[in-house]
DNA sequence: AGATACTTGACTAAAGAGATCACATATATA
DNA sequence: TATATATGTGATCTCTTTAGTCAAGTATCT
C-alpha cells in the first residue's frame, strides 16, 4: 500500500469534486490546481484515469470542469489508491520461494490488509461531512 | 510500510541467524544465498547494515560467517523493515499543506500504523518457533 | 602456503515517480 | 462568427530509488 503523490492527489482531487457535488456547475482544474499547488499538467494526467475508471465526467469547453459521477459514500480511499496506484506483484520470481519466504510473505500481506481495512473505512462522504462538522472553515468555501 | 526485495532478504537473513543461533559455529553467506537463491553480493551489503546496526556479528577467515549478536525475541520484522527500508517524509513539500491535506495525511498514517502493529508482533523467535512446530520440515536441517 | 570467507568502496542498469509540453478539440459568450 | 476558456491526447524528460555487480583487499584456519 504505497501511497505516492499520484494517488495523494487524486484523493485530494475527488474530495474536492465532492464537496462541490452539490452546486450545478463543473469545477474546473485550475480550481484544484490553485487551491492545493498541485501542478496542472498533472492533475489532468490523474483526472484522466479518473475519468477511465469511471469516477468523474468531463465537460468540455467555457465553463466546463470535472464532475463526480458516482456516489460519494460509495468511493473510499482504498478504491482511489488501489485504482491509480501501482500494482503490487505477489511472491518475488528472481528469489526461491522457499518455506520462510513464503511465511514471511503472509506477514507482509497481513500488514497490508490491516492497512486496507483502515482505508477502507474512510468513504469520500464521510471524510467532506467529519471536515465540514470538525471545522467549517476547512475548506472555505 | 514498502517491503522491498531488500528488506525481504534481511529478514530471511535474520530468521536463518537465528535458526541456527544455537549450534556453535556461524553461518557462512554461500550457506543462506544457496538455500533462498539470493544475490551473494546483494546480500553482503544488507548483512553490512546488519551489522552496524549491532544485530549481527561477523567472524572472519576459514570456518567464519555471521552470528546473531542479539536475543531474537526482541527483534520484530517492524524493526527490520523500518532499519532496512527507506525512511518515509513528512507532509510532502511540493504541494500546498492544506487542511484537506491534513486530513489525508492522518489517514495514511493510521494505514501505515495498523500495518506497523501487525509487523510489530512478530519476533524472530515468535516465528521461528511457530515454523518448527507447525511443520517441521520446513527449514530441512 | 593456500583455501576459505568476510571487507570495502565504487559502479551500473532498469524501473518508476513526477512532472512537462505541444497541439488538438469543444463550448459559452460577446 | 470570433475569441476566450477548458479539456483531450500523446510524447517526452529528468530524477531518484532499487537491485545487483565487480574488483581488490584482509583475516583466519588447516
Amino acid at each position: 500500500m504505497v501511497i505516492s503523490a499520484r494517488v495523494h492527489y487524486a484523493c485530494v482531487a475527488m474530495l474536492e469534486l465532492a464537496i462541490q457535488n452539490d452546486e450545478g456547475s463543473p469545477v474546473a482544474i485550475r480550481e484544484i490546481t490553485d487551491r492545493h499547488g498541485i501542478p496542472g499538467p498533472f492533475l489532468v494526467q490523474i483526472l484522466r484515469s479518473l475519468r477511465a475508471l469511471g469516477w468523474v465526467q468531463s465537460i468540455r469547453g467555457s465553463q466546463g470542469g470535472y464532475r463526480l459521477s458516482v456516489d460519494p459514500a460509495t468511493i473510499t480511499l482504498l478504491d482511489i489508491a488501489e485504482a491509480i496506484g501501482s500494482q503490487e506483484a505477489g511472491c518475488r520470481t528472481e528469489a526461491t520461494c522457499t518455506p520462510m519466504a513464503v511465511m514471511l510473505q503472509t506477514q507482509w500481506d497481513d500488514a497490508a490488509e490491516a492497512s486496507r481495512r483502515v482505508l477502507g473505512q474512510a468513504t469520500l462522504s464521510g471524510l467532506v461531512e467529519r471536515a465540514q462538522h470538525g471545522d467549517a472553515s476547512m475548506f472555505y468555501i
